[in-house]
DNA sequence: ACACATAGTGTCTTTAAGACACTATTAAAA
DNA sequence: TTTTAATAGTGTCTTAAAGACACTATGTGT
């Protein structure tokens, strides 16, 4: 006698089988003062109680249909706003990175505005932005620190090839700014000929009016991207 | 009175905190009489038992100490091999793909040799090779097909931009092989000449002696991949 | 008015792909 | 045996887009 899937789904219970435990974290660049931010929170609980690590956690299967829905859930709760640009990384998955046993973590890459969420964080004391080059020398939980760096390497990659680091920015930014932003991405001085021709091509962005002349010399004109573009990905990369 | 990291673990009890359903699966493609085919199995065991799907399944914790360990594994079980690539794709998490509950799956894309696991396939009843093309009008097993879709279309981007895609074929392969791979990859023929420049400014392949003559024509060279070179990123792409 | 700093453009060079005609080497047909 | 057809592989011109860099434009501070 064949059992029907009903069957089997009435009989099935999940607390039978010990799954790996499953979280999903964050790593959540900002640009702001020529420096790469990245988002990091205190860990209040064990294990690894104390340290600093990549925003993240457990899945609640109350709450999250999924782990968009899920990763969407942390990053309110640590940055107090909804990222304009996010994208999952990679996944992690063994029975070393976690005391407790087999864990996996399934990272998203967000990038934000500093200032969208600076109030927010600022009140928060289990959670700063680090400049990115400082965090590399911290002692983050678990394998945080090779997630960041992964990160931070795709974020170069994308430098490379399209516009996406400009959600690091404020919503209004200049040229200037966000051509410096890509060269910090990736290590090496852009020709701004070639950037604003880019800039051109992708027609991705709008102008805003003229920004205000905090520096000396000529004020540059502040963009901001268009509602509802998609990603534009350039044929050819910039050389690396 | 702090407790300690000890402390806490001593006191953890796995059983009793419910995680979701964490399976590894992967889109397995080769390249053979023109066709990319893709590698299903049938599901012999509730849910949707009776379905082909991608091969894949749950962790074994004892056997697997990481995610690509499990993947490998899995792979060796299905085609008897080791794939010469493999690389993860994406993870796809909630709680509507799978009737037991919220489950989570890591999904990877390998390419293999249709020579190197076709007897240990025709041997075994519940693994086949389909055509891509005739596997997407199935009813795969749960998001399968969404799946093979997402790997399909990241590996035509591989053809745009890298010779991945010769992992697909014989060890031992011709040029004009290569490229009728990537032109069905890309859906679009591509210059012969532009696709031998990239060929020769990657150098990945080295010659193995001239092809006997199958078919009509001029006799093309044989090649094959160089031991232990990475990957080569073209910084160009080829038009989509 | 002038120097200066920073924004932004013009234009020549360089790189690598697209187009396509050309030669090369084989098997089959005449 | 020559010819034809088919496929492999090359030469070379054109085109697209990045690099280089000098130039103009527009602000501030003296």
């Amino acid at each position: 006698m064949q059992e029907t899937e009903a069957e089997f789904l009435q009989k099935y219970d999940r607390r039978e089988y010990l799954a790996p435990l499953m979280t999903v974290d964050a790593a959540i660049f900002t640009f702001h003062g020529g420096k790469l931010l990245v988002l990091l929170t205190k860990r209040c609980e064990h294990p690894e109680k104390g340290k600093w690590a990549l925003p993240g956690g457990f899945v609640d299967e109350e709450k999250d249909a999924s782990l968009e829905e899920a990763i969407q859930r942390k990053l309110q709760e640590k940055t107090g706003v909804k990222a304009p640009y996010i994208e999952q990384l990679m996944s992690v998955g063994n029975n070393q990175r976690d005391t407790r046993g087999w864990s996996v973590t399934v990272v998203y890459t967000a990038l934000v505005a500093l200032q969208s969420c600076q109030s927010f964080v600022d009140n928060v004391s289990e959670v700063r932005w680090e400049i990115y080059e400082e965090a590399l020398k911290m002692d983050l939980a678990f394998d945080h620190i090779e997630i960041m760096k992964a990160a931070r390497e795709r974020l170069k990659q994308k430098a490379l090839y399209s516009m996406v680091p400009a959600y690091a920015l404020p919503e209004e930014f200049t040229l200037p700014e966000l051509q410096h932003c890509l060269e910090v991405l990736i290590d090496k001085p852009i020709q701004k000929k070639s950037f604003r021709r880019r800039v051109e091509q992708a027609d991705l962005m709008e102008e805003v009016g003229l920004r205000s002349a905090d520096k000396k010399g000529r004020p540059s004109m502040a963009y901001r991207l268009k509602e509802g573009v998609k990603d534009f990905t350039f044929i050819r990369n910039l050389d690396a």
